[in-house]
DNA sequence: GCCAACGTTGGC
DNA sequence: GCCAACGTTGGC
């Protein structure tokens, strides 16, 4: 099964501006407990990596509340160059967020669970980075927010789709996504190799970037950011190109 | 295009 | 429940 990190250039969101928190979630929860578990914390083997440490970060600034941890930014990877998937093309770069309708996405096509639940963490107005991933320049092109939190993703159904599973039931849909709206370009475009030597430089020297997930989580396409990590990223955009 | 990282699957 | 094989992600 494809779990593709990004989601795919289509049509404008299903429904209209109203930012409709009640829509948010429902049926989860019951069922999925197995996922839940496996995707809430790391793999069996990968000890002490990227998703404990920024809780324990998260927990220490918050009062420490093991299960109550609030998520306040995120970074969303996208492809922004032509791949085909199962002969459907995937690219969605933030030109193409810019051209939706209300320059808002749903952002389908997340088949991996820890991903999923980070989506399903998603509050209606957070901001998160759009990253452009598997390109050329990879690296932070954009601010977008959250304008609709998590609702079930209809690709999941859809034969056609490439992200179709099989597996999901109606009454108890697998996948979520959530819909997001482009806020701003970033004041230029910042690398992800400039990301990644600040990241090995606060490895060193106990900075904000240190577990970054960008870098601790290779893969996972949702990812969140501390409070710390978004605004160290975000003061890069004032500096001049490394 | 190569390939390291890593999530998933399935045999046992 | 272990773990090797496999498939995908995504930087380079």
């Amino acid at each position: 099964m494809p779990w593709p990190s990004r989601k795919r250039d289509k049509g404008a969101v299903a429904d209209k501006k109203e930012p409709d928190a009640k829509i948010a979630k429902t049926e989860e929860e019951t069922s999925d407990k197995e996922e839940e578990e496996k995707s809430a914390k790391p793999p069996a083997g990968s000890s002490k990596s990227g998703w404990k440490n920024w809780k324990k970060t998260k927990e220490s600034e918050s009062g420490g509340e093991e299960s109550k941890i609030t998520y306040c930014h995120w970074l969303l990877k996208s492809e922004p160059e032509s791949r085909l998937e199962k002969g459907v093309d995937v690219k969605f770069s933030v030109d193409d967020l810019k051209a939706q309708p209300n320059q808002t996405t749903c952002w389908d096509g997340v088949r991996n669970y820890q991903a999923r639940n980070f989506l399903r963490a998603m509050k209606i107005g957070q901001q998160a980075f759009f990253y452009h991933s598997n390109c050329k320049e990879p690296g932070i092109v954009a601010i977008v927010k959250i304008v609709k939190e998590a609702y079930p993703d209809h690709t999941q159904f859809d034969q056609k789709d490439p992200h179709y599973d099989s597996t999901s039931r109606k009454e108890n849909p697998k996948w979520s996504m959530v819909d997001v709206q482009f806020v701003r370009m970033t004041k230029r475009f910042i690398p992800l190799s400039e990301i990644k030597a600040h990241h090995l430089a606060h490895k060193a020297d106990g900075g904000p970037l240190k577990d970054m997930m960008l870098f601790t989580r290779q893969r996972l396409s949702i990812q969140p950011l501390t409070q710390e990590q978004f605004d160290f990223v975000l003061s890069l955009e004032e500096e001049k190109p490394h």
